[in-house]
DNA sequence: ACCCGCTGCTGAATCGGTTCACAACGGTGG
DNA sequence: CCACCGTTGTGAACCGATTCAGCAGCGGGT
């Protein structure tokens, strides 16, 4: 009995009579103010005020169809690669007064799509998708169905798509050369699942360089997956080559995270050889400057990417059509002590 | 005049008209397929793959009223703790098939705003907030008018919102005697905003922990403001301190992202002082133990809050309305070689 | 033959805004 | 005095779904 019933949202009617005029005068005051004179205006205000009106986004758009909310879906929100590049989206959006939602599929096909469909079922203005696997059909599906798309973090294969990325080959090879310079013949690359194609690429820089140098990539590299792309993964998977002799003397890792998972490993099990094993990491992330061994990594600018991306989602060509494009940002190697030689 | 007109979303009229029922029925095979003859059903089916027609969640709304997204402001996204305590949110609630959106205020009480009435007006079924600052007067009209709010991090002064907390009094108070023990009587706390309850709190307990030690908390603690709650912003404002005579010899940090700034300024300006300056952070993030010294800090059960949050928004009591609760955590003082003895 | 109840479907009202054709009105110029 | 104009404001159609009263058809009981 005292079941509090919630009090039902005001509405613009509620607004229009208290005020004393009309819906259609109401909502002139929300969007074309200078169409109504100020006496009216401030009457319409001051009753807007008294109830708490929030107009209603469903209502509105349903009838206006058009939304300024930008939905962005990223593998994993806890990896600082894409939360930066999420503040870059942010930054860019909020000059053109727009706003974000952000989820995060945990790199799973079906969240992804749970997402995919929840935001397209909302209206969202634009999409900004790190896919979690190479089948963009879903992606093309929705594109196709007028949903303006921009691939985040990978180049896409069609101009159906935009897209904003990083050349995680470039990455590979940068690492690879670097290692290859410093005397390393053996080096293990500590990688992702293939299914996430810059796993696939940045293995590819890595092979790359060394055929550059003229050596085979059968020979100098071997490929050790893992599950899951965090420390905690990575250690694990480190652990066995650890008691392999000769144990792994240079090491790339997949992320950033993942190297601090070697390195918290070798520290655990092999400290003897904390010194002389070269480590390289991916994504140069705020902490490797700071960690017990500051870590070389390859850095990424990954406030750009999203700041790019949500760009290429706002503009418009002469038509007023949405703009596509294709940006490719160039990493850079930060070398630190790491990656020691030989 | 090559202008593409973007194809029309289908609708459930379109639906209808191919399947040769009336609309109501599509509604009933999408909402209560068991009302449906299989055969009805199975046409229907099919003209809505034909069409890939995703139902309009605006018009959804705006008829039924309810929907199942929740959604979430936190200060900064880029902050571990949040995005680990956004995982548990998540995780909680998938299991209710709800789906959450993200925002970051980035402790702007005008971005916070902006985001509440971005939320209230697509009429989220929830929301969970760490407000920026401690003026909870638009928190509580949002929940005045039926919009269930739960405070993130901070406790609730008031029944009127729920909320989910740690304790910052307790994990002050922990820091406190824990440097007080290893004989430091000069404590320099590198302190976030007042405007911030966690930073007062944390004051508050390292003096509290003072004064059971019978000494007196204006001799023993000298507070420090940063503006900003992160590594640069700590460095930048402990760097004058390093220039003292004598440097400060125990610094508590209101989170691991400014006892890294610290520990960074150090080795860069006062090399000698390495191994002698006790360091405590906050929040324990994955990498507070892979620094160059690994940091004694005050872990935060940031999943757990997330999860319970969540967990809050979901309840109903007995008569459907929703739960209210106070929940709040206890810390947990992590010991790591960075806290010296004087 | 008639009524009852059940299943399966229809059609229209409804949610809360936006938008647009049009009306009311006071002022202006010829 | 009238035609015309610009400024304000009105009222209804409309967006795309949900929901519910009601109807058609059919089998079974009496």
């Amino acid at each position: 009995m005292p079941r509090t019933t919630t009090p039902r949202r005001s509405s613009i009617g509620d607004v229009a009579r208290l005020a004393g005029v009309s819906v259609g005068t109401v909502s002139n005051v929300l969007n074309r103010p200078d169409r109504v004179a100020e006496a009216t205006r401030d009457r319409v205000l001051d009753a807007i005020a008294r109830l708490s009106f929030v107009p209603n986004a469903s209502a509105r758009q349903l009838r206006a169809g058009t939304l300024t909310t930008v939905g962005a879906i990223v593998l994993d929100i806890r990896n600082p690669f894409f939360t930066e590049a999420a503040r870059g989206v942010e930054d860019r959006l909020a000059l053109a007064d727009h706003t974000l939602m952000l989820a995060s599929s945990d790199d799973d096909p079906e969240r992804e799509a749970r997402y995919l469909r929840l935001f397209e079922e909302h209206g969202v203005s634009g999409l900004l998708v790190v896919p979690t696997g190479d089948d963009l059909g879903p992606l093309l599906q929705l594109a196709a169905r007028g949903v303006h798309t921009v691939l985040l973090d990978m180049p896409s294969p069609t101009d159906a798509l935009s897209s904003v990325a990083v050349d995680d080959v470039a990455g590979g090879r940068m690492a690879g050369e670097h290692l290859l310079g410093l005397g390393h013949r053996r080096i293990t690359m500590l990688n992702g699942p293939h299914t996430i194609r810059q796993c696939r690429d940045r293995l590819a820089g890595l092979q790359r360089a060394v055929e550059r140098h003229g050596l085979d990539p059968d020979e100098v590299v071997r490929e050790v997956r893992i599950p899951t792309l965090d420390a905690g993964g990575a250690a694990a998977a480190f652990a066995p080559l650890l008691a392999e002799d000769p144990a792994p003397r240079a090491v790339f890792c997949v992320n950033d995270l993942a190297a601090i998972g070697v390195q918290r490993e070798i520290r655990r099990r092999r400290p003897e050889l904390l010194g002389r094993t070269a480590i390289v990491g991916y994504d140069d992330i705020e902490i490797a400057a700071e960690l017990a061994t500051p870590l070389t990594s390859v850095r990424q600018p990954a406030h750009d990417v999203g700041y790019r991306a949500a760009d290429l989602l706002l503009s418009r060509d002469a038509d007023g059509n949405p703009a596509r494009g294709h940006v490719v940002f160039q990493p850079e190697l930060v070398v630190r002590s790491s990656s020691v030689p030989a």
